[in-house]
RNA sequence: GUCCCGUUCGUCUAGUGGACUAGGACUCAGGAUUUUCAUUCCUGCAACAGGGGUUCGAUUCCCCUACGGGAUACCA
């Protein structure tokens, strides 16, 4: 089982589920699924002034609710927890201190205080802003001393200060950077609490992560974590960062550009499969030229080679086409569980089960999201209020000979068939000597509330007769 | 400012030196189907950031510039 592969989600409990943060759960997901490894949830919570309540239950509900299922993780346990970084303080200290013996970390007893003004100093001579190293020079009796005193201490990696770190990341291929632009990093915070770096750095190791695939605002900050597997012995996993997710106008995709939640745009309308087929095109890309994707189906495709290096605009435009287009072709029964909250929170009586799954057939194909359902559905259910412009339709001499026409010939017929209306239909041009526009939209008027709209027969067919004929009566007032 | 990364239609992208009159998808425009609307189908508009190299030949390789983004925290 050594070469088996493990990946992590590593998010930080901040609130929400970013969409970004949706795809690079997603790819993580995909990868291990494709090479049948383990996909493991950890929390990165070691920032106690970030802590906000529920948001990991949030998350972990949110993860379930697009189906993305991790092998392990802080509610289901596994052979590496605990799964939050809050609950490991213990072995990052230890750690921290084999660092300290192996001369690759110090302490340092600046103050918050000391540093601004270090900052304010480099600042005014135009010096790169990083720490000095002041605390370097501490001799061992001087450590011991401030320590002794009780003295708060941050504990700091010896970054190197020349040459050149080279690595590859399977996205960027060869990047390099001087390790004199490498800060010396705060490894334990005064709280006692480790920093991302170090507790991420142990933790990959110790639940035998072989892959970090991440956002691409962690690549500078790669150095400092090789550091540390070097420093510890380590093989460092391989590391995979993911082009950006943009606001339109390219920016880091933020949420005053609009939703960044993905509970946001479930509870908008939009399905899973709409969500995450659209978010795995954001930075990758099959082969073929097939972009519409059920889970499995990416399960199989899915490739770290082909993810690709720059930065993805969030386009709302064509996720709102995917939707709709998952709204259509995803099983009815489906849609209509779905749809169900919308409903009920509009108030319509959906009880009568085979009704709604006939009007779930019939709107489905006119929206893009869930949310706009209940509008398009709405006729179904309220007494239809007419403009102006629709009272002069319906009291057209022409309209009125209509229904009064249809309401007398519906009444005789014990079940409404479509045969049934396409021969009232020709009755009325033959008989009446009304056709086309004259003949359709007053009736579709007064059926459903508007000129435009599904066929008749539909219409007749969600009604039922009782309805339809209540509502006939009602245009000869 | 410094360091790192990136740059193909408006947007998501295909493309790894000749098959490119640069392909697909979304959007948009036009058309077909439909009593209407929606769906669906067809057609069209639209891009290799700029400049130097390398090469018989560059979208593809190298360099420079420009632009964009990220990182520069005792946040992740």
């Amino acid at each position: 089982m050594e070469s088996e592969i493990r990946v992590r989600f590593a998010p930080s409990p901040t609130g929400y589920l970013h969409v970004g943060s949706l795809r690079t759960a997603l790819y993580n997901y995909l990868y291990a699924r494709k090479v049948k490894g383990k996909f493991i949830l950890r929390i990165e919570d070691t920032d106690q002034a970030r802590y906000v309540e529920g948001a990991v239950e949030n998350l972990i509900e949110t993860l379930n609710q697009v189906g993305l299922e991790y092998d392990e993780g802080p509610d289901i346990g596994g052979n590496y927890g605990p799964y939050f970084q809050s609950q490991r303080t213990e072995i990052y200290g230890k750690y921290a201190d084999e660092l300290i013996e192996k001369d690759a970390a110090y302490f340092c007893f600046c103050t918050s205080e000391d540093l601004e003004i270090m900052r304010e100093e480099q600042i005014a001579k135009g010096e790169d802003t990083r720490y000095d190293g002041r605390c370097r020079k501490l001799s061992k009796e001087q450590v011991q001393e401030n320590l002794d005193q009780g003295k708060p201490y941050v504990i700091r990696a010896k970054i190197p200060k020349e040459g050149e770190i080279v690595f590859f990341d399977i996205v960027r291929e060869k990047v390099s950077i001087m390790w004199e632009t490498v800060d010396d990093q705060v490894l334990i915070k005064s709280d006692g609490f480790p920093t991302y770096h170090l507790a991420n750095v142990i933790d990959d190791h110790l639940m035998k992560i072989t892959h970090v695939i991440r956002g691409e605002e962690w690549l500078s900050s790669v150095p400092k974590h090789l550091f540390l597997y070097n420093a510890f012995g380590w093989k460092p996993p391989k590391m995979c960062h993911l082009p950006l997710l943009l606001n339109p106008d390219k920016s880091k995709l933020s949420k005053r550009q609009g939703d960044v939640a993905v509970e946001d745009f479930l509870k908008k309308g939009y399905l899973p499969e709409a969500l995450l087929n659209f978010v795995a095109l954001l930075g990758w890309h099959s082969k073929s030229d097939k972009e519409l994707y059920s889970l499995e189906e990416l399960e199989k495709e899915f490739s770290l080679k082909r993810i690709n290096k720059s930065g993805s605009v969030f386009d709302i435009e064509k996720l709102n086409w995917m939707n709709g287009h998952y709204l259509r072709e995803l099983e009815s029964g489906y849609v209509a569980i779905k749809a169900r909250p919308f409903f009920i929170k509009a108030g319509f009586d959906i009880n009568d089960n085979e009704k709604y799954l006939k009007i779930i057939e019939v709107v489905r194909n006119r929206i893009s999201t869930l949310s706009e359902i209940t509008k398009v559905a709405a006729p179904f259910y309220e007494t239809i209020k007419y403009s102006e412009e629709d009272k002069q339709i319906i009291n057209n001499e022409n309209s009125q000979r209509l229904f009064s026409f249809w309401l007398k010939n519906i009444q005789v017929l014990d079940i409404i068939t479509e045969e049934n209306i396409n021969r009232l239909l020709k009755q009325s041009t033959d008989e009446l000597g009304i056709k086309g526009k004259d003949l359709y939209f007053p009736l579709r008027l007064a059926l459903f509330g508007s000129v435009h709209g599904p066929e008749l027969p539909v219409i007749f067919d969600v009604l039922g007769k009782e309805e339809v004929l209540g509502r006939l009566s009602k245009m000869l007032d």
